[in-house]
DNA sequence: CTTGACCTTCCAGTTACTGGAAGACCTATG
DNA sequence: CATAGGTCTTCCAGTAACTGGAAGGTCAAG
């Protein structure tokens, strides 16, 4: 598979799955003669992981660590679960400012008459 | 009021005040003759202005639309609600991915066992 | 053989800061 | 008056995770 088979097969941009191979963080399992990237099923399931993980919000720190966890058999459930916790923490945490975030905008939006007159609640509140 | 007085005033750190005069997104209203960046009253409700933008999540491109229209007195409340009903919008969208995102993956961290063993549902889902 | 699509590398830019170095300045104390 | 330590300045570099683009090599079809 070239790059672009790779690509579509993992549902990641090409130039993403170039990123990544820079990284070193999913290396194409060969090069060809002319020097293009060669994806097996192997390294297009570590693109697909990834991009799973990055839905996830998994920052590409953490899916280095849970690639790692991938491939390492003798690793436990509990540390990957110790890795997925924690995000699930902070997406908890995003959850509830964005909340707070769109009570107070909808508020003023609802506030606000949205006519030809300049005064504005948005615009008071904010200055 | 020097910059580190109006950084406490209006809630921002002094790095982000030296940013947004560099950007001209909030100039300090004078320079000392030492070369010290001097805030007003008036200037200091900018910074405020900005952070409270920032918090809805406004990028600075928007809160440069958004001081604009405050500035100009011909503005419109239309025109404010209009950008502000936008960014709710946004944010109502940004609410329901988290959403998804949360449910997924703390099905996820639920069946996990977190025990020494390594059968994992979250790599198996990942992978 | 040519055309056009695809591949390569490398460099720069994105957003909104943040950290740090080098050096000027300001304030308080001995 | 000297000095110590805190604050200010500018400038450069780095962050995250790509993304865009230029210059040039390669490949498959007609």
């Amino acid at each position: 598979m070239n790059i672009s088979e790779a690509a579509k097969s993992s549902g990641l941009p090409v130039k993403t799955v170039r990123y990544y191979a820079d990284i070193g963080l999913v290396e194409p399992s060969s090069r060809s003669d002319a020097g293009y990237r060669i994806y097996n099923d192997a390294t297009v399931r570590r693109l697909s992981f990834i991009r799973r993980a990055r839905t996830f919000d998994f920052s590409v720190a953490e899916c280095r660590e849970l690639m790692d966890l991938y491939q390492n058999q003798d690793r436990t459930s509990a540390e990957v679960k110790k890795i997925a916790s924690k995000r699930l923490e902070e997406i908890e945490i995003k959850q509830k400012e964005l909340q707070a975030l769109h009570d107070d905008l909808s508020h003023l939006v609802k506030a606000c008459r949205g006519d030809e007159r300049p005064d504005c609640p948005i615009i008071d509140f904010l200055g």
